[in-house]
RNA sequence: GGGGGGGUUCCAGAGCGGUCAAAUGGGACGGACUGUAAAUCCGUUACUUCGGUUUCGAAGGUUCGAAUCCUUCUCCCCCCA
């Protein structure tokens, strides 16, 4: 199966130029994705573009990954209806550093000929004059073309308007393309659907200044069934980073796919193949309260992600704290041990002798502890049900911590709902 | 420069002197049901020592009492020049 045929049955292909497939054929072809260093991590919304990558590569094609030391200079106005802070050269600097570690993860760098690459826009920018930029790349592009492109047309109607920095973005991007096409062959730039007015401005462009060909293939944007943003949770974004999403909140997160989306995800975040992926999908239909799918995309992601132990880690957290261990399982451990089965999960610590003394919950979980923003909202959170101390639903806002275990001399655990947990640590 | 409209709680959007911590919808969170799903139903959605306290662009003023009236400032939209 060839590279587009695999992306098309996984309902990864959104547009492509014509063309691009029978380049692809032609042999062992370069292309690029284009990362933003918006922040020091890429969130799962990327990994569908690094798989990408990876599935090029595996296709027996070179692989690129652009970090935009020099995009990420200006910040890309699509899809953007406000415009842009700038990054401070710090933050970039450091950005760049994390999402660069990151890819090297997921890309072989060391296959011979197609190995991956990573490469840097701001390598070529740094020295190239204002002046020398808009002689030799702003005079093939039109300002006819750039406003006829949809995310700056929205941006001119608007009320904001938008910078002329930013009204460069797509000018900075095509002429990457070139630069690429002209010093490292590169056919072909992928991305994300909204990124095909931006990745057309490159193929526009070595074809108005060379006459050039290059294409263009695009996914789509994942959502979720229900239309609502891939990729968040009450927490936030779903970081690649450890240390913002932790590997057990991360297994969480494919875990608690819907079906529907489930279905969907094991196609787009697993290698799977296209029977096993059938196999699945079938098996989950006989049983779906087993939930085969959610587990197989789950534990796939999180151990391509973050590794085999950090994933077995998850497991044993996703089991004593959704299975039907009871409290007994958690007397009978050492603090290391229980310390492990938290990890990942939100952690606070509290004084031992104000604990003892006796606080009131709400006290508790709002003043010590940031598990509530306010002692008014813990009060009606127990009021309403909503929170459980060491497993046991808590009825009374007056209850008193002195009536509550102590887990191997320093613990006590907190549910917020039914899937939110938190460690409470006394000292 | 002239004229008109408007800034309300996370968002949209009512309220137009007391009964307004502010309708309604959305979102979010929680509960029930389940499969840690979807759908559905229910509840919560400023802070509080539960006495009150601080909110309706900002600052003053009128009034027993203001989100609601007046003044100034500020920001946004529309029309005319």
């Amino acid at each position: 199966m060839n590279f587009v045929e695999e992306l098309r049955w996984r309902g990864l292909l959104h547009d492509m130029m014509p063309g691009t497939e029978e380049e692809l054929q032609k042999g062992m072809t370069s292309g690029y994705i284009g990362f933003d260093p918006t922040a020091d991590s890429l969130h799962v919304g990327s990994l569908s573009q690094i798989f990408t990558l990876m599935r090029f590569q595996k296709a027996g094609h070179k692989p690129f990954a652009l970090v935009g030391g020099a995009t990420g200079m200006i910040g890309d106005p699509t899809g953007k209806s406000q415009e842009r802070n700038l990054l401070s050269e710090e933050t970039l600097e450091r950005n760049l550093q994390g999402i660069k570690a990151q890819l090297e993860r997921f890309l072989d760098f060391d296959c011979g000929a197609n190995s991956a690459q990573i490469v840097n826009n701001f390598d070529w920018f740094k020295d190239y004059s204002f002046l020398d930029f808009i002689r030799d790349a702003g005079k093939h592009i039109t300002v006819n073309y750039m406003m006829a492109k949809e995310s700056v047309k929205k941006r001119l109607d608007s009320d904001v308007g938008m910078s002329f920095t930013e009204f460069t973005y797509q000018l900075i991007q095509g002429y990457d393309f070139y630069y690429l096409w002209k010093h490292k062959n590169m056919m072909l730039q992928m991305g994300g659907s909204d990124q095909w007015g931006n990745i057309v401005t490159g193929t526009e462009f070595i074809r108005r200044k060379e006459g050039g060909q290059a294409f263009a293939l695009t996914s789509p944007l994942i959502r979720k069934a229900d239309g609502t943003k891939f990729g968040k949770t009450e927490g936030g974004n779903i970081w690649l980073d450890a240390k913002r999403t932790s590997p057990y909140q991360f297994y969480q997160f494919w875990l608690n796919s819907s079906d529907e989306d489930a279905a969907n995800y094991i196609k787009i975040f697993t290698f799977f193949n296209q029977t096993e992926v059938e196999e699945l999908i079938a098996e989950h239909a006989k049983a779906p309260h087993l939930r085969v799918l959610q587990k197989a995309l789950a534990q796939d992601v999180t151990r391509r992600v973050h590794g085999e132990e950090a994933l077995q880690t998850a497991l044993n957290t996703t089991d004593f704290l959704f299975g039907n261990g009871s409290l007994d399982f958690l007397r009978n451990m050492s603090a290391a041990e229980v310390l492990s089965v938290f990890e990942g999960i939100a952690q606070f610590e509290v004084s031992k002798s104000d604990f003892e003394q006796g606080l009131d919950l709400p006290t508790l979980l709002a003043e010590h502890t940031k598990i509530f923003s306010s002692k008014g909202e813990a009060k009606k959170m127990i009021a309403g049900g909503g929170v459980s101390v060491n497993r046991v639903k808590c009825n009374s806002a007056e209850a008193s911590s002195k009536d509550v275990e102590i887990i191997a001399n320093q613990f006590i655990v907190v549910q917020k709902g039914k899937k939110n947990y938190f460690l409470i640590k006394l000292k």
